[in-house]
DNA sequence: TAGGCCATCTGGTCCT
DNA sequence: AGGACCAGATGGCCTA
C-alpha cells in the first residue's frame, strides 16, 4: 500500500533532511541514510518466509557486522590514546555521523532480535493451542485472543467440574467438554456463565437418564448417543467444532448474547469454519477492536 | 485495487 | 552510556 505520506514532515527521514541544517550536513545524511534504507528494505523479503528466517537472519547479521566493522576501520584510533581524560577532542561532524550510525545499526541488529524473539514466543503459543492443521495459521493477534479466550473457558470447565463433583453427579465427559471449549474459544464465543453451564449440564443429566431407560428397555441408540458425546477428540474438523445439542446460550439469538454466539456458530456450520478461512475469519467479527464487546476478548 | 498483516527502521523514553 | 521497550512510519506481500 502506497503510503501518502511518504513525505511527512513526520517521517524521520525528512526530519532529519528537513531545511535548517547544512547542506553538506543534509547530503551526507542523506546518503547514509538512504544506503541504511536501501539494506535494509532488502532484507525485509528474506524474513518474510518462515522457513528462511535463520539464513535470512544470519545475512543480516552478517551485514550489520560488515557495516560495523566498515565502521570500525574508519574510526580506528592509534593503540596508545593521547588523551586519556573524558574531555576529549571534539569529533568531526562525520565521525559523529558515523558514531550514530553504527548506534543506529546495532540498535537495528537488537530490535529486529528482539521481535524474533517475540514471534518465537508467538508460535510456541501456537504449537500449545488446537488448531487444525489445514487452518490457516493465526494471526498474532487472534492467536492472543485464541489464547485468552482457551484459558478462560478451560477454567471454567474446571469450575463447572468441581461444581459437578460437589453435586455428586454423573461425572462430566471430558473429552465432550474439552472439545466444546476448543470450539468455544477458538469460534470466538464463550462456554460462558455458570446458569448456562448449569443448564447445559441438567441437559446432560437428563439426556443420559433418557438414555439410561431406554438402555433398559431395548438396545442402546447409538445415534444417540452419538448426539450428547462425542467418541473421541479428534483432529478431525466436523468433531473439533461438535457443540452438544443442549446448550441453550451457544444456539440464543439474543440480541445480548451476539458476543457469544456468532450465527455462523451452530453446528452445521463448523466444519466451514474449520476449512475456510474467511468464515473463520467471520466468527472473530464481533471481537474487533472497534467491537464493544471486550476487544475480543471474554468474559 | 483497497485493506490486512507483517517485518523493519527509527527516535524517544526509561532503566540499569 | 548502553540496552530494552515502545509506538509511529514505511513498504512489501497477499487476498477478496
Amino acid at each position: 500500500m502506497m503510503n501518502t505520506e511518504i513525505f511527512n514532515s513526520n517521517s524521520p527521514l525528512m526530519a532529519v533532511t528537513s531545511p535548517g541544517s547544512s547542506c553538506s550536513m543534509d547530503s551526507e545524511v542523506t546518503t547514509i541514510l538512504s544506503d541504511v534504507h536501501s539494506d535494509m528494505t532488502s532484507d525485509v523479503h528474506s524474513v518474510n518466509s518462515d522457513d528462511t528466517v535463520t539464513e535470512n537472519e544470519e545475512n543480516c547479521r552478517s551485514r550489520a557486522l560488515k557495516r560495523e566493522n566498515s565502521d570500525d576501520s574508519i574510526e580506528q584510533t592509534p593503540k596508545k590514546r593521547r588523551y586519556t581524560k573524558s574531555r576529549a577532542r571534539p569529533k568531526s561532524p562525520t565521525v559523529v555521523l558515523k558514531l550514530k550510525r553504527t548506534r543506529r545499526v546495532k540498535a537495528n541488529d537488537r530490535e529486529r532480535n528482539r521481535m524474533h524473539n517475540l514471534n518465537s514466543a508467538l508460535d510456541q503459543l501456537r504449537t500449545v493451542l488446537p488448531q487444525n492443521t489445514e487452518d490457516a495459521k493465526l494471526t498474532k493477534i487472534e492467536t492472543l485472543r485464541f489464547a485468552h479466550n482457551y484459558i478462560w473457558t478451560l477454567s471454567e470447565m474446571l469450575k463447572m467440574i468441581e461444581m459437578q463433583d460437589k453435586m455428586q453427579q454423573q461425572p462430566l465427559n471430558l473429552a465432550q467438554m474439552g472439545i466444546a471449549a476448543m470450539a468455544a474459544a477458538r469460534a470466538g464465543t464463550a462456554l460462558p456463565n455458570l446458569s448456562d453451564m448449569q443448564a447445559m449440564l441438567n441437559a446432560c443429566q437428563q439426556q443420559q437418564q433418557s438414555l439410561q431407560h431406554m438402555q433398559s428397555q431395548q438396545s442402546p441408540p447409538q445415534q444417540h448417543q452419538q448426539h450428547m458425546i462425542p467418541s473421541v477428540p479428534s483432529s478431525d474438523a466436523s468433531s473439533m467444532y461438535y457443540m452438544p445439542q443442549s446448550s441453550p446460550s451457544m444456539l440464543s439469538s439474543s440480541p445480548d448474547s451476539c458476543c457469544y454466539s456468532p450465527p455462523s456458530f451452530p453446528q452445521q456450520h463448523h466444519q466451514q469454519q474449520a476449512s475456510s478461512p474467511a468464515v473463520y475469519a467471520d466468527s472473530w467479527q464481533c471481537f474487533t477492536p472497534t467491537s464493544p464487546h471486550n476487544n475480543g476478548y471474554f468474559p
